[in-house]
DNA sequence: CTGGGGCCTGCCCCAAGGGGAGGGTCAAGG
DNA sequence: CCTTGACCCTCCCCTTGGGGCAGGCCCCAG
């Protein structure tokens, strides 16, 4: 019989004896023997296989809960779990580098070409509004029923740019924190009245008449939350640019939110990244 | 006077309040003022700028030791740092695809048309090596001068591919595992009596005549430690393929070791990764 | 039979906070 | 003035995936 001991196996399967030692006891790679009287593990060259494959799917930051289940699979499998948590890790590293690139580009001082900052006056509004606590996975969702409801055919609609529907987020919406959101949209004056009536689940208020600086965040269904602070801080590198208050306060998502507006345009809803501040 | 408690400063600068506990604590980003009767802690909004930056190099999964000096560099000096961070971060991930790709291409079954792999006989040679434990950042350099050395013009040469410089894994090569890594260079039979006298460090030793499985691995230059391990996995996925030794042990990193041949071809030189074993 | 290396368990340590207990503070409304 | 609820404090334990070390066996070769 082949058998190894620890250490070999160690350097066989790339792996620390510690590590094995490790996964020893959370029964994920049990020797193939334990001496009762010494305790001494003893390995066969047989679990190299597992061993290895542990090994790289470690080195991919798979955690070992998750290894635990996969070196149960087949090949084809696992292939296929791989090939999702490749996308996932993918689509992470690229939101580190529009990360990377939003920092580098505002450091070094220059001119952020990502984003290209405008302004917009909004006069008074009445609005239309729903309010919700949502976690993310919900705001997507729900956000699609309520902008739906809210571009409900039979309202009477506000002319122009002021009259697309919008959303309010009040407060940061990510795993641990969920809100609120409140979608909103604008309708005539001389409607709102008439609204009041039947309002359901909505509310009727008035938003102050204010200036928004936005930025174009491309169509509606690209959107993805991770972008959204980069436009944020590109509205805030450009309102410093503007010395619009140097305390970061002109721009106030603490007082009128950050908000995305969706513009039902030719062409396809396109989303508006805004920032409200009160001159 | 605009100050703010440490939940508002937490959700504008989208740090957790924890964090900013964990931050003042060691003195990264200490409030304006501390109420010493109650503990309060309260901020300044001219604080966000430095909290928001942190919390994007956290984003980046930059160590808090490394943010404490980077906050006191300019803006261009850090965008440097920047450059340089995601430079090592994209390696990274490179070297991740790469392994994924492996991973599923062995575990998928297909063949790996990444790493084709070739076999040759190696006569018996002696050879005259020199013998270090190393790290990997001593690896390369001394490498560069041990081939050097070894490919000395004045030593009678081996004709073919069996006269090519090599070197040895005995064992693995990593931060925390240093070798040994042995270089060697064959010499003609005739010729080694006569090099006994004059040896210095190098030794002379006999190599059996073996088979070696290996992959080419492109120009010497381009050699990445992270890419062995994969032409490893290419061999031994080989290996099982021809039934060589179901246990993993034809292959025989610990008798023979995993070598790396510098082959001076014209062209430039290349280089291969070998596995040798004894039928 | 003795040395040296391999191996054991058990304990503490790391980053970067998260979660919660138990208790004090602040501001507004009654 | 009192209460209530939101906010904040410190302290302690927990997480992941091991690393490092102490103190003590074990095993094999000479």
């Amino acid at each position: 019989m082949d058998e190894m001991g620890i250490g070999e196996f160690a350097r066989r399967s790339r792996l620390s004896v510690k590590a094995l030692r490790l996964y020893d006891e959370m029964g994920l790679l049990p020797p193939s023997r334990v001496e009762s009287a010494s305790g001494y593990r003893y390995y066969t060259p047989d679990q190299l296989e597992r061993a290895r494959l542990i090994a790289s799917l470690r080195r991919l930051d798979v955690p070992l809960a998750d290894i635990a289940g996969l070196v149960e699979l087949d090949g084809a499998d696992l292939a296929e779990w791989l090939g999702e948590h490749w996308r996932v890790a993918e689509d992470e590293h690229a939101t580190r580098r529009r990360l990377v690139n939003a920092l580098v580009v505002e450091l070094s001082g220059r001119r952020d070409d990502m984003y290209e900052v405008k302004v917009r006056d909004v006069p008074e509004r009445h609005v239309l509004c729903v309010k919700r606590h949502v976690t993310p996975a919900q705001a997507w969702d729900l956000g699609k029923e309520f902008i739906a409801r809210l571009r409900d055919a039979r309202l009477p609609r506000v002319e122009g740019t002021a009259g697309d529907v919008f959303a309010i987020y009040w407060g940061e919406v990510s795993e641990d924190s969920d809100g609120p959101v409140e979608w909103c949209r604008p309708v005539p004056e001389s409607a709102a009245e008439a609204l009041a009536a039947r309002l359901g689940d909505l509310t009727l208020r008035v938003e102050p008449a204010h200036r928004e600086a936005y930025v174009e965040m491309g169509p509606y269904e690209d959107q993805r939350a991770e972008d959204w602070p980069l436009a944020e801080s590109a509205l805030r590198a450009w309102a410093k640019e503007q010395r619009l208050g140097e305390g970061g306060l002109a721009i106030a998502p603490e007082e009128l939110g950050m908000r995305v507006t969706y513009a039902f345009r030719p062409g396809g809803p396109v989303c508006d990244f805004a920032a409200a501040y009160a001159e």
